[in-house]
DNA sequence: AACCGATCCGTGAACCTTCACGGGAATGCC
DNA sequence: GGCATTCCCGTGAAGGTTCACGGATCGGTT
């Protein structure tokens, strides 16, 4: 099994004192050249590693770290905003630790939340759960919104981006509203139910929605929805995708039964990739600036820190969403 | 300022003692339930928060952290890494704490390495570096090989990838060889050195070589070293990407121009993103098990843990690469 | 009245490092 | 020889939590 080597081991095995271990392995002056060999070849013999703990516990930890937490590392959505995460952590010289929801939540709550400082993310869980699970942790609601004390959030304006985009394709002709609404929430709870893109969506269309069919969050699953929302709807002449990762399956999916697009459908995403622009045609779809998504996101987080992590008032902002266009729509 | 809330702030609002405090914030029995709403209204009302840093001192920390390092999170291959790193990592326990190393390479190293307990990654640093800057930390190189002591490895062989490519590319036809290599040592180390991939496939191809141009490391960098390459050297019939995001810009790139592909040129790229098959055509790939190298890498950090961290023996593993072909090339 | 078990709560120690300070030896100078 | 200086090194304390143990209180029994 072995105890941890400590301090006092190499120390003992230099025959010197912890503080001089200590000036060897941080090489901070008033030791001499052979004792401090001496001490970083017991040190090295030894496998001495010093605790991060006992170590961060007394220098009162100056650089803070932030949890992230996505819910999934497979879309380029998610990953993106990590990105920007990231640049923006350590521009502010902040740790970032990522954690995918995938599952467990609760559980890898628990886990991350002995970590770091804050939570940040996309969450499959009702708020109260989320709160209890982070341990008292400051939280910040990515995409949602919650009233909670200690619950802050960045909300996305994607309603008013599905309502320029409805329509501004009515404007050019599109009768026949269609969308693919993600299954996550059957795979977390168990039973499906709207998401907030859909009921925003359906508000906007009004009596001119076709239908509505769930996919997985995937290239493949958006292009089997897809299909099978055309095969249900044949006269559908436009469609929203839940998201572009979906959507990105749509347009291969179109391809593939001979559907034109935008000829026969027009086909629309959600997120804003810079990977739809690779496709054929390009991918319209409502994108949100993601850099300022993670910039007011670790504004909060700066400012609960600033506040030394105690309770303070809730803050929440919000991030525009506007629709590119590029040809698929 | 304000100083941190300490446990006895809370037993001396509260009035109890400190494991009495102790009691109720882990609710761990031994203790009346008045007694535990009182100490919670007072931790709550001073915004008390454990230390994670004391707690985890004391607890011994069961669960570890691994750091991963990855050149950017922009490219869906070491996002992809990233993911499977992340399942294998909470499958065995194991916090995942990710940081790209786009930038300042070695502070960001020292800066993780005071909060996990392995380092894992790709790094844009000499070996000797990478361990000055790791602080004693054991180290698993992703793709890469040392002989440095507590510097571990996860080769993987690209070099047969190549080979195999080179030889079918040549069985279908293929006579002038160009490739794209990547300008990323440029932007490192300030001149731009070829690549292992170069290397290997400048072996295999021999004096089939037409040309080769560097580019950076996105869809549009690869589309323009492709355009360029195409420009520069016309009559080349396949060519080799260094992975498959630029491979995508060049099956974009080739599209714009107007060259057949495969007709006019076979395109082939390297990490067998899934992406790959969403384009059109569908993207031929070196492709490896990025699951096997994830799985891999936490055996190795699993080892390591179980000899406490203790130096031993480098390991040193390989997973093997294969073509995938599909349908550029 | 003495005893007993159950229930609740508090005290000393441990975890491992760094910080502040103080002390000894060697050297140089008057 | 006495004294200050410099250079190395060691000791006590702190940092905030949890663990192991011991003590107090209380209702009930002999």
């Amino acid at each position: 099994m072995g105890k941890r080597v400590t301090i006092l081991d190499v120390a003992a095995a230099a025959g010197v004192s912890r503080q001089t271990v200590t000036r060897a392995i941080n090489d901070m002056g008033d030791i001499s050249e052979p004792t401090k060999r001496k001490v970083l070849a017991a040190a090295e013999r030894l496998g001495y590693r010093p605790s991060r703990f006992a170590r961060s516990l007394v220098t009162r930890q100056k650089t803070h770290a932030v949890g992230l937490v996505v819910a999934s590392l497979r879309n380029p959505y998610f990953t993106d905003i990590a990105a920007d995460m990231l640049s923006e952590a350590a521009a502010r010289k902040w740790q970032l630790m990522i954690a995918a929801s995938e599952r467990d939540s609760p559980e890898l709550l628990q886990l991350l939340s002995t970590q770091v400082d804050v939570i940040v993310g996309h969450f499959g869980l009702p708020d109260a759960e989320i709160r209890d699970a982070a341990q008292g942790l400051p939280i910040v609601l990515l995409e949602g919104r919650s009233d909670l004390p200690g619950v802050h959030s960045v909300e996305v304006d994607i309603e008013s981006g599905i309502g320029d985009a409805v329509s501004a394709l009515r404007a050019r002709g599109a009768r026949r509203f269609g969308m693919v609404d993600s299954a996550y929430s059957e795979r977390i709870r168990g039973a499906y139910e709207p998401t907030p893109k859909r009921q925003w969506f359906e508000a906007a269309v009004g009596d001119g929605l076709a239908g509505v069919v769930v996919g997985e969050e995937s290239i493949s699953g958006g292009g089997r929805a897809f299909a099978e929302l055309m095969r249900l709807h044949p006269d559908i002449d436009a469609v929203l995708m839940f998201n572009d990762l979906m959507a990105l399956g749509a347009v291969q999916s179109a391809h593939a039964i001979g559907i034109a697009v935008p000829g026969d459908v027009r086909i629309i995403g959600v997120d804003g990739l810079a990977l739809g622009d690779a496709v054929d045609p390009p991918l319209t779809t409502i994108s949100l600036d993601q850099q300022s998504l993670a910039s007011n996101t670790l504004d909060i987080v700066e400012i609960i820190a600033k506040a030394d992590f105690a309770r303070i008032a809730p803050i929440h902002r919000t991030v525009r969403s506007k629709v590119l266009w590029r040809e698929s729509a």
